[in-house]
DNA sequence: AGATTCCATAGACATTTGTCAATGGATCGG
DNA sequence: CCGATCCATTGACAAATGTCTATGGAATCT
């Protein structure tokens, strides 16, 4: 098979394109991204955001139209993103953002919920 | 960014918070945020930001190691997003981030890719 | 024309995701 | 101690997602 010859774009001419991106930042990235990437997740940081203080999962189940288990379960990937932190008041999980958020995502919460 | 205050639990007392955010703009976010939370997709938005011009399908394909119609299935995921615009020339098929991005979505772009 | 290269689409398949019902632990009120 | 409430976990299941192979159309070279 003899390489065949093409006009006027020759491989790479254009931008060689090069992944940038550290893995790390790339894998940070698209955890926090997915974490986001959902009506009831995007929704539930957007409260967050607007809220006095931590919120009450029983606050949450009142607001959305879904299961008391599927709540927990959204704010369990929230949590495991790092974006909300639990604190227990007697019977009470109280949500809040993460209060050491490093500052892109702050911002990026800043821009989207 | 409005407080909004939450009263004292009482037992079976809950105080839902209320929905702010449109139902339009969560759908929209959402599909914008679903489009970057893959690794192979934030790095080719990247890699467009980052590019002096278009970039050919043929250097996504060198550059990552996924097939061919891998690649060309997450172009067109983010093409569904709003995100890139293609131009076709010849042979080749040459992707660059939409020109006409909301600010909003400009500012999402510059802060993760 | 025939061969070759680029790329998008279609089909198949395994994995992940979103949801609910059921369960159980922890805490509180009486 | 008993019953009630809050909430996380588990298991089940349908739907969405990510990947590949195979295919076909379009453009270009010989």
């Amino acid at each position: 098979m003899k390489a065949l010859q093409l006009p006027a774009r020759v491989k790479g001419v254009c931008c060689p394109p090069a992944l940038t991106m550290p893995g790390e930042r790339v894998d940070l990235t698209v955890e926090v991204l997915s974490a986001l990437a959902h009506p009831t997740r995007l929704q539930m940081v957007a409260i967050l955001r607007q809220a006095a203080g931590p919120v009450c999962i029983c606050d949450f189940t009142a607001v959305f139209d879904l299961s008391q288990p599927t709540i927990s379960h959204h704010m369990g990937r929230l949590r495991e993103a790092g974006l909300v932190e639990v604190s227990r008041k007697g019977i009470w999980s109280y949500y809040r953002l993460s209060p050491l958020l490093d500052p892109r995502t702050r911002a990026l919460l800043d821009l989207v919920a």
